[in-house]
DNA sequence: CGCCAGGCAAAAG
DNA sequence: CTTTTGCATGGC
């Protein structure tokens, strides 16, 4: 078990804030104390805030060559985010209830291929039918992998010994499966989006990795070129995929921000890092319409 | 059961 | 060019 002071981080933003579909709440060590599962690029990982010590303080269940040569990026741990909650002044108290709301959030380094499958699929759906449907997908393979995770065990019987889990299958394994196969995991009228997708992706029509060099203006057009990946589809890869900072994905949680609190247009200086902002944002206005739910239903 | 979900492409105006 | 419509399926 690896022990981490870690600022700036809060897991339950990070996998509640709509970027990822594969970081998941397992249970917990003790009340307050959320053991997170995370799956990424054929790994797997369990990570929680550290009963022992204080707010800034994680276990995680890896090595630490495994944290410093993968999560620790995977994490975006090696930036400074409060450049970006500096950007709340005290003329936007929006903002600033967002930045406050959301302190600890952090944008994943997740795959591009990953991102693009996933948010194609996120089309007209819900988070967890999303969830349901991505982990449907990665079990088609039968390529099961297992965690060994006895020493959370130990810390709390009520945490599994060990999880089987599938890495995301990548292009050439999508491309080999028929029509009936993808369907079956629920993506619906997706399933040909996803095909060819997965057809232009193996056969090199579409160099996702060729993708990092592009500009964001011309990233965003190679995107948009596929069947069934519109703006808001292509803006989501671009940022969480591909790290496009300054883009927003335009959905419609944003579109009644913007409407509501920025009279339809996002103020000049924002741009440059507007995904960013839009993820606390995004994390914030989720919430609040969470709360309302709850009160209507009362 | 009925409604709607982090949209998109294609048809219609 | 802008607006409207149909869409497969799962979760609640």
């Amino acid at each position: 078990m690896l022990h981490l002071r870690i600022d700036d981080f809060d897991l339950r933003a990070v996998a509640e804030s709509g970027q990822c579909f594969r970081m998941t709440e397992l249970g917990s060590l003790k009340p307050g104390y959320p053991v997170y599962k995370v799956i990424a690029s054929g790994r797997c990982l369990l990570i929680s805030g550290d009963p022992q010590g204080d707010e800034h303080s994680f276990l995680a269940g890896c090595t630490e060559s495994e944290w410093d040569d993968f999560y620790k990026d995977y994490f975006d741990l090696n930036r400074d985010y409060s450049i970006y909650r500096n950007y709340a002044d005290e003329k936007d108290s929006f903002l600033q209830r967002c930045m406050d709301y959301g302190k600890g959030i952090r944008i994943l380094n997740q795959d591009p291929w990953e991102m693009l499958i996933s948010f194609i699929i996120s089309q007209r759906k819900s988070v967890p039918a999303i969830r349901t449907t991505v982990e449907r997908l990665c079990a088609l393979s039968g390529e099961e992998k297992k965690l060994d995770c006895t020493v959370w065990h130990e810390l709390n019987p009520a945490l599994p010994e060990s999880i089987v889990y599938y890495p995301f299958p990548d292009a050439e394994t999508l491309a080999k499966y028929g029509p009936e196969e993808i369907n079956s995991t629920g993506t619906g009228y997706r399933t040909g989006y996803i095909m060819e997708a997965a057809r232009k992706a193996s056969t090199g029509e579409l160099g996702l990795c060729g993708l990092q060099k592009l500009s964001d203006e011309e990233l965003l057009e190679k995107l948009l070129e596929l069947q069934g990946v519109g703006i808001k589809v292509a803006s989501c890869t671009a940022l969480f995929g591909f790290h496009r900072l300054s883009l927003c994905p335009e959905d419609v949680w944003m579109k009644r921000v913007k409407e509501q609190h920025y009279s339809g247009e996002w103020p000049e200086s924002y741009r440059p890092v507007l995904g960013v902002l839009q993820q606390y944002m995004f994390y914030y206005a989720r919430l609040e319409h969470e709360k309302d739910q709850i009160k209507i239903k009362n």
